[in-house]
RNA sequence: GUGGAUAUAGUUCAGUUGGUUAGAGCGCCAGAUUGUGGCUCUGGAGGUCGUGGGUUCAAGUCCCACUAUCCACCCCA
C-alpha cells in the first residue's frame, strides 16, 4: 500500500507529462484565441452545491461522490464536476453584474467513487469551458467549436459528433409523459434495468443496448418532435451554425446525459477506438443552472473534455506528440578543477537559456559521452586540462559526428546558430 | 454496485504432470589498452514469485481469503 497509488489513480511520469503539458498549451493557446479566459476553482466544496448543481438524481451524487466531514463536521466533497464550481464562483464574485457573456475555462481534476477500467478513474482530469450569459445558439456552436478545433489540431478527425435537444422544463415534461405512455404498453418487452428506469428517467431506456429494448425504443417518440418553438427554433439555429462552420455532425435523439441541469443542446463527442468509455467530450446547455444555484436567471452553456481519454484515442490513431528536445550541449570534463569550470560555466549558459546538462554521477568521459548521447544532447564538449590552458574546445556536433574548434568563449554563439 | 480474467526482475514475458541455486529479451551499470557517444561483443547488478493462510515430505506451480490490475455492465470524461 505504502508504494502503491490508491485504486484509480495514476501518476503522470515524465515519460507521459510532455504530451500533457502540450495538450494544455494548445488548450490555452485555443481558448485565448476564442476569448475565453481561465477559472480555477478549489479542489473541494461544499456538499450541497453538487447536490443543488448535479443533481440529486444522479448517479453521480447517489454513489459516486468523494464525501467526508471535515474537522469541524462540514460536509465536503471533492470537486465531482467543474461546472457548478464554476457557477458558484460567478455568483460568489457577481461576475454576472460584469460584461456579458463570461467565457470561462479550466483544467482540473475531477474525483469520482468508480470501479476503475480503460478510460475511467476515480481521479481523471477535464478541460471544460463555460459560457454564462448568452441565449443564443451561437454560443453553443462556439463552445463546440472550441473542442472541435483542439480535436482537429491534434490530428484527430475521425470522431464523431452527436447533438441533440433534450427540451426545457416545458416540453420534456409533455415528451417525458409521451414517451412513458409508449414504454408502459411494452413493458413486458423492456429488460429489468429498463423496467426501473421507466420509472425513474423514462429517457434512459432509450440509450439501452438490450436488443430486445432497442426494438421496442425503434418505434418510441423522440424528444426531437416535442419541442417547444422555442427549443425547436434554438436546435434549428444551433444546426445551420455547425453546418456554417462545416463540422459533420449526427443528430441523435438518444443522448440524454446524466447530469440534471441539461436544456435544450446535449451533444457528446464519440471516440470508437478506445472502447466502451467512448465519450471524449460531453456538454451542453443549462439555462436554469445559475439560478438553481443561486445566482441570477441567466443562461449558460460548456462541455467537459477527459483528457486521459483524448490522450488514449491519440494512442490508439497512432498520432504521436512530439517529445521535448534534448540538450543543446552537454559539457564533459576531465578532472576536479575542470568540474569547477565545467559546473560555472554551465550555470552561465543556462542564465542565458541554453538547456545545458553535465555529469553528477562521477562517470568516466567514455560515460559521460554515452550518457550525452542518452539525453539526445545536440553537442557536446570535452573540458580538460589541456582545454582550460588553451582557451580552446572542440565542439562535437552529436548528430553527425563532426568536430569544429573553437573558443570556449564562442560556444554559447555557435549553438544559437 | 454486478459479472469475468489476471497477478513471476525496472519493463515485456517464459517457467513443462508440484521436485535442487526461478530464466530470457529490452532497460540499467561496467569493460573491449592510454581524453569522446550511437553499432557490435563480453561481463555485472537486480526477484519478499501481489499479500496472508491452507494442502503436501516438497508450492512460482494446487485450494481459500484479501488486495491490486485489466475487461464488460451500470453510468460517465
Amino acid at each position: 500500500m505504502l508504494t502503491k497509488a490508491p485504486r484509480g489513480t495514476k501518476d503522470i511520469l515524465p515519460s507521459e507529462s510532455y504530451k500533457w503539458q502540450y495538450i494544455e498549451g494548445l488548450i490555452r493557446e485555443i481558448c485565448d484565441v476564442y476569448g475565453f479566459k481561465e477559472i480555477r476553482t478549489p479542489g473541494f466544496e461544499h456538499t450541497e452545491l453538487f447536490l443543488r448543481g448535479v443533481g440529486e438524481s444522479t448517479d453521480i451524487v447517489r454513489k459516486e461522490m468523494y464525501t467526508f466531514n471535515d474537522r469541524s463536521g462540514r460536509s465536503i466533497t471533492l470537486k465531482a464536476e467543474g461546472t457548478s464550481p464554476a457557477v458558484r464562483a460567478f455568483i460568489e464574485y457577481g461576475l454576472y453584474a460584469e460584461t456579458q457573456p463570461t467565457k470561462l475555462y479550466y483544467i482540473t481534476p475531477v474525483y469520482r467513487y468508480e470501479k476503475p477500467q480503460a478510460g475511467r478513474l476515480r481521479e481523471h482530469h477535464q478541460f471544460g469551458v463555460e459560457i454564462f450569459g448568452a441565449k443564443s445558439a451561437s454560443a453553443d456552436a462556439e463552445v463546440i467549436s472550441i473542442a472541435m478545433t483542439l480535436l482537429k489540431k491534434l490530428g484527430l478527425n475521425n470522431l464523431e459528433l452527436r447533438i441533440n435537444s433534450v427540451g426545457c422544463p416545458v416540453c420534456r415534461k409533455n415528451y417525458n409523459r409521451a414517451l412513458k405512455e409508449f414504454l408502459g404498453q411494452h413493458l413486458d418487452e423492456l429488460c429489468d434495468d429498463c423496467k426501473v428506469r421507466y420509472e425513474v428517467n423514462p429517457m434512459r431506456v432509450l440509450d439501452c443496448k438490450v436488443e430486445s429494448c432497442k426494438r421496442v425504443t425503434k418505434e418510441a417518440p423522440l424528444i426531437t418532435d416535442y419541442l417547444c418553438d422555442d427549443c425547436r427554433n434554438h436546435f434549428e439555429e444551433l444546426k445551420k451554425y455547425l453546418d456554417a462552420l462545416g463540422y459533420e455532425y449526427i443528430v441523435d435523439p438518444r443522448i440524454v446525459r446524466g447530469l440534471d441541469y441539461y436544456t435544450k443542446t446535449a451533444f457528446e463527442i464519440i471516440s470508437k477506438d478506445i472502447g466502451a468509455q467512448g465519450t471524449v467530450c460531453g456538454g451542453g446547455r443549462y439555462d436554469g443552472l445559475i439560478e438553481e444555484i443561486g445566482g441570477p436567471s441567466m443562461p449558460g452553456v460548456g462541455f467537459g473534455m477527459g483528457i486521459e481519454r483524448l490522450l488514449l484515442t491519440l494512442e490508439q490513431n497512432g498520432i504521436e506528440i512530439p517529445k521535448p528536445e534534448g540538450p543543446d550541449l552537454f559539457i564533459a570534463y576531465i578532472g576536479d578543477e575542470a568540474k569547477l569550470f565545467t559546473f560555472t560555466f554551465a550555470n552561465k549558459l543556462r542564465f542565458n537559456g541554453l538547456k545545458v546538462e553535465i555529469d553528477h554521477m562521477e562517470r568516466s568521459l567514455k560515460a559521460q559521452m554515452k550518457y550525452a548521447n542518452k539525453l539526445n544532447a545536440k553537442f557536446a564538449v570535452v573540458i580538460g586540462e589541456e582545454e582550460l590552458e588553451s582557451k580552446k574546445v572542440k565542439l562535437k556536433n552529436m548528430a553527425t559526428g563532426e568536430e569544429t574548434e573553437i573558443l570556449i568563449d564562442e560556444i554559447e554563439k555557435a549553438i544559437k546558430n
